[in-house]
DNA sequence: GTCTATACTGAGATAGAC
DNA sequence: GTCTATCTCAGTATAGAC
């Protein structure tokens, strides 16, 4: 799929050995099914060196994610300095991009989405652990945006409702037993389809009051980034 | 905060027993921190007894959640039979409702939406395991929606919505550490508002395309229960 | 059918020796 | 850095009292 590591050290070079193996493992037989000594058995050593280069089985998890989020910027930045697409092509691209990369990975990720309710686990993706992840994700849909013309608020909350968007299909993915989840693939199609023609549609100056109730809700809600406060639910007013 | 059971049977009361002390020490410790032997030894019996009535420590959880779906049926029913309410008030009030239940629940919330992408899993919100929750869920905002005069394509999609809607929602609520999480209460409000305003939009015979597109995107995603298949992403065609 | 008592397995995680 | 031994806890018996 994409290189681990590039491995450096002796020492990172063991660490490397022991995510991919155990991310073959994970993908074989899950990551419930698969355990930390099942991963040191087959690294060939005992299950405290395991723990010396992952504190948890989650920070393998948290490793791999890490990886995926690198690649797909890597991916989405090179599909980009390439061609002259439309927007539509780049957000779909993006999309895609994504999936392609966790293709083979989705037992995977379903360890990723486990957290999802517990704000104060590190590797819970909506919480203070992964703020750097998700800005990073976030930053790439900005990017994919680019410099379209577009109203400001639009603008400003365009990249966060893309990756909102973009988690939503992963959790569909999970649940997608269609073949090679084509049913995934076509609900970004259609998704981002809809997606640009709504944005067509609340660009119009009549819409201005709209957007701006709706801009106004997700900055009380702390859920815009107005002052790089991204996603944090904290105390109104101290 | 409501009453867990009946008790009719000696047997039943014992389980009630059992949920209730289990509940009160997730909400004082934490679900993780709780083990079955402390709630087994809380209750004045052996492990083999807690076991007995719940097979595991999530069967708890998932009792739990049974019944506050119930409470929340109850309380929605008698609010909307009382009075005359506007279609906002009536969803004000049953995403409120549901909140009020919750309040001081959310570290045991946290649990329930550990499974979110564990579709296997039988306390997976998501899941085959918890379609009859779910319907009921959604059941209960196509009542608060009533029999508002709206269009068709809405009127079949909008339980669904708010179901979504109220699911995002009481995740925020999870993460909301302001006092008695009263930005919570105020994101149901804005969304609330915004979201009756966008229908009042979106209702304009001129967008029927536009909403044909949505609803077509949801039916072959099988988000929409165009055959009573809610939410079970399975093989596109046999 | 309801429950006790006890022991065991499996897995994540840790301490401390080397 | 690596290994061995150990801990904790969920969950699974099992055997029996009533």
């Amino acid at each position: 799929m994409f290189n681990i590591q590039k491995a450096r050290g002796k020492s990172e070079e063991t660490r490397a050995r022991i995510l991919e193996i155990a991310l073959q493992s994970f993908r074989e037989r899950g990551f419930d099914s698969t355990t930390m000594r099942d991963i040191a058995a087959a690294a060939g050593m005992a299950l405290g060196a395991a723990y010396y280069y992952f504190p948890s089985k989650d920070a393998i998890i948290q490793a791999y994610y890490e990886e995926v989020q690198k690649e797909h910027a890597r991916r989405v930045s090179a599909a980009l300095a390439d061609t002259q697409l439309e927007l539509k092509e780049r957000l779909r691209m993006a999309m895609h991009a994504k999936l392609d990369i966790l293709q083979n990975d989705r037992k995977i990720l379903r360890a990723i989405f486990r957290y999802a309710g517990d704000p104060e686990h590190p590797l819970c993706m909506l919480g203070p652990g992964t703020v750097e992840l998700r800005n990073q994700s976030i930053t790439i849909f900005a990017q994919a945006v680019g410099d379209e013309r577009l109203p400001e608020d639009i603008r400003e909350f365009l990249p966060l409702g893309l990756w909102a968007l973009h988690m939503g299909i992963m959790l569909y993915f999970i649940y997608d037993q269609s073949e090679a989840q084509r049913r995934t693939r076509r609900l970004v199609d259609g998704a981002l389809d809809l997606a640009v023609r709504l944005i067509a549609l609340v660009r119009f100056p009549l819409l201005k009051p709209l957007r701006g109730s709706a801009v106004q809700l997700l900055l009380d809600a702390g859920l815009l980034p107005s002052s790089s406060a991204v996603l944090s639910v904290k105390e109104e007013r101290p």
